[in-house]
DNA sequence: AAACGAGTTCCACTATGTGAAACTTAGTTT
DNA sequence: AAACTAAGTTTCACATAGTGGAACTCGTTT
């Protein structure tokens, strides 16, 4: 049951994954190599590995290594089906047309915040550049949303991983004033972002659950103390909550299309 | 130096990867067992473990296992370094409004069209829906457009995998036709798809060069011929020339930012 | 209450992954 | 050009880590 990774060859190849991913630029061999816990051999077959299967990619021409293509297309796979962003799409269009401000959608991956989609209300939006974006759950409204509908054990594991550093003089500073934080959130049923993160940004966020009250993630509405306030933005809750309703109820149906029929694989 | 999958247990662990994310949907322990050359036991272990390691999401109400939000984390960093697309965004978007019609940025991955990001001219773009999808190489553009350029060792081994379905009458055959619309798209620096992956579809594909003729990826210009013809789309070809150009010119100057640095790791 | 099927654990066996060290380039320095 | 150096790659004796048949648990059906 350890919860630790580890999880032998699989934890650790992937371990090397997220170091290359990390790097923000193709990496040399010898690059990774200081700063990895592995000895040289090992980390050169796990590396040849990553790369045959194209989970890295190998520069022959600047010996280096980037994340692989392969990534990509299990991603889009993650993101249709394992996420709540194309059930939520049209609900967030709707949403921040009404709003008029930038609508985020996160899900919680393991203690961060995991920004799925996001819908600009001005500009078009970004692609793969914004969803797959992670941020820290303690100082975001969308990360306080959900942490504040989580069980008692999977909670008290998350705050041990977080880091409360102070991105600005309104971060919540501990465990104490988190939990605080929580009570009222889930007294309430949504919570705020009050410039915790980024001085001058605030958003109303809001959870988005099963009828059984499993987190499935949450919604948020952004938007800058130069142009609104508190108590502005929480005007916006009933539509929030209406639009939260809304996809965890399509959530809900999304059933099994067709149980009995023969399945392809791709192995 | 064995080419095929294998590559060990991480290998193993893709193929399983893979196998979920090809379902579509959230899939069941057993549905994954019949399906699999691996044995239960087996089989558990690995899901276990891609489970733990956040590459699979278990749902333990309904007992399904789908992609994980670690995959969308990893994938983020892979379009952001790996791919054209972040060089190529603003290229494509001039191109896309000159032009007016949808635009497709592509890369090979292995023997299939990996789909890094698209501009629809009229309406604002999707996000993991477009860029992470695969295509099949020998029926369209793009993939004509880069299959064009690949030494000839790599190209026997990639068409060797073609499917040569018949997705259409126009669809080509078999290697001999591929092979020759090849060395035209070779003359010419540039090629089109005839309707040949879905009626009434075609477009003009320009591969993305570097300076030492590696294939970086390919642009195209996508249309219908309800709206228009072969004939009018060979004309936007200087147009898309100098945006491949551009891209590659681009492309090249990336550099490393800073060599003696020392860097954290997130293992 | 017995039979079933899905999911999970056990454990003896051995295939797989391990890593120190040796080797091979490729790039400097004397 | 020989001697040094650092990066990348291969080897191989060894043991850890993965394997899978079989047994068990749990929830559901007959």
């Amino acid at each position: 049951m350890a919860q630790r990774d580890g999880d032998g060859t699989i934890g650790k190849a992937l371990s090397v994954m997220d170091q290359v991913a990390n790097f923000g630029r193709p990496v040399k061999f010898s690059e990774l190599l200081d700063g990895s816990e592995f000895p040289k051999a090992t980390l050169f077959r796990y590396v040849q590995a990553l790369t045959n299967q194209r989970m890295l990619r190998f520069d022959p021409d600047r010996n280096t290594y980037a994340p692989g293509a392969r990534l990509m297309r299990l991603a889009h796979a993650a993101w249709e089906q394992s996420s709540l962003a194309p059930i939520a799409r049209p609900h967030i269009d709707r949403l921040s047309e009404i709003v008029g401000e930038t609508v985020h959608l996160a899900q919680l991956d393991n203690a961060q915040v995991l920004y799925v989609d996001k819908r600009n209300a001005t500009q078009p939006i970004a692609m793969f550049s914004e969803a797959g974006k992670v941020g820290p759950a303690y100082c975001t409204g969308v990360g306080k949303a959900m942490l504040a509908f989580l069980d008692e054990d999977t909670l008290s594991s998350v705050i041990a991983q977080q880091s409360f550093h102070q991105f600005t003089p309104s971060t919540l500073k501990n465990e104490t004033e988190l939990r605080a934080e929580l009570a009222e959130i889930r007294a309430n049923g949504y919570g705020f972002d009050r410039e915790e993160h980024e001085p001058s940004i605030i958003c109303v966020a809001m959870p988005i659950l099963t009828p059984r009250g499993r987190i499935l993630g949450a919604l948020s509405v952004t938007s800058s103390t130069t142009r609104t306030n508190l108590a502005a933005m929480e005007k916006l809750v009933p539509e929030l909550s209406k639009t939260s309703q809304a996809i965890a109820a399509e959530a809900q149906d999304w059933r099994f299309p067709d149980l009995n029929k023969s399945q392809t694989m791709g192995a």
